[in-house]
DNA sequence: CTTGCTTAACTAATTATTTCGTTGTATATT
DNA sequence: AATATACAACGAAATAATTAGTTAAGCAAG
């Protein structure tokens, strides 16, 4: 998956936070001091053509769609990073991060609480 | 903690490899096609500028080292990421990531082994 | 219809990044 | 000493990314 760029990315967090919208939309959610109009539609219409997002045509304005969502490209962004950092192995990443934060493995056992309901979640439809 | 581009990263994790190096050394580890000994002597300088290499030199030739570890940036690198991607919450990154790649609560028993250890290595010593 | 407003498309300008040629100096070699 | 070699420093050139002005088309209000 392409990498976004810094500017790429901050249009795409609005995206994904508001779900659609027209690029005034995307507009009024950035801070203040708030880019031009067309630095926006600039924006939008590169992450078009890479295929992050696409629109759907109102007469002769565009409503913008994420096409990429988050959880995808943060797939492919954490792995592209472990794989730089940690030799690939999750694994090595999860411990040191862990360890780094003071994870306690009481934490830990939190987290594979809630990884077994996910688990539970998902069993009974499958 | 300033973000690497592209082509200083790469310096960096040969950097980070080979410990410290001359513009050759780091140079060698570049795989084909190699960019030219100047195009690396100038990333170099510019990791300088931003503090994260600095050189001992010997005569006029340099020979650089990593002032920022790889953990170091790898650490801040991952805290932006769980911050803009999973609202600051290591936890669910990690569960997220764990569902992701289908890890049973098995393999992260494996984790939690690991993480045991280390504090069971450090403790004695504190 | 005509004027004004909104918008996407296009494009120019600016800034950041990457790449590497050129230069000058030090050092080694003859 | 003269020439060759190796290197850092500098800076020019190329490329990529960002920002925003200009334009043209559609639509709304009078």
């Amino acid at each position: 998956m392409r990498e976004l760029t810094r500017a790429e990315e901050q249009v795409m967090q609005v995206l994904w936070k508001i779900k659609k919208g027209f690029v005034k939309d995307i507009l009024e959610h950035f801070d203040d001091p708030k880019p031009a109009y067309n630095t926006v539609s600039t924006i939008v219409r590169i992450l078009q053509d890479k295929g992050f997002v696409t629109h759907k045509a109102y007469g002769r304005t565009h409503e913008y769609y994420p096409l990429v969502t988050k959880s995808d490209y943060s797939k492919s962004h954490l792995k592209t990073f472990v794989n730089d950092y940690f030799s690939n192995s999750f694994e090595k990443m999860v411990s040191f991060f862990a360890k780094e934060k003071s994870i306690s493995v009481k934490e830990m056992e939190e987290i594979m609480k809630i990884m077994e309901n996910e688990v539970k979640k998902q069993k009974p439809l499958r």
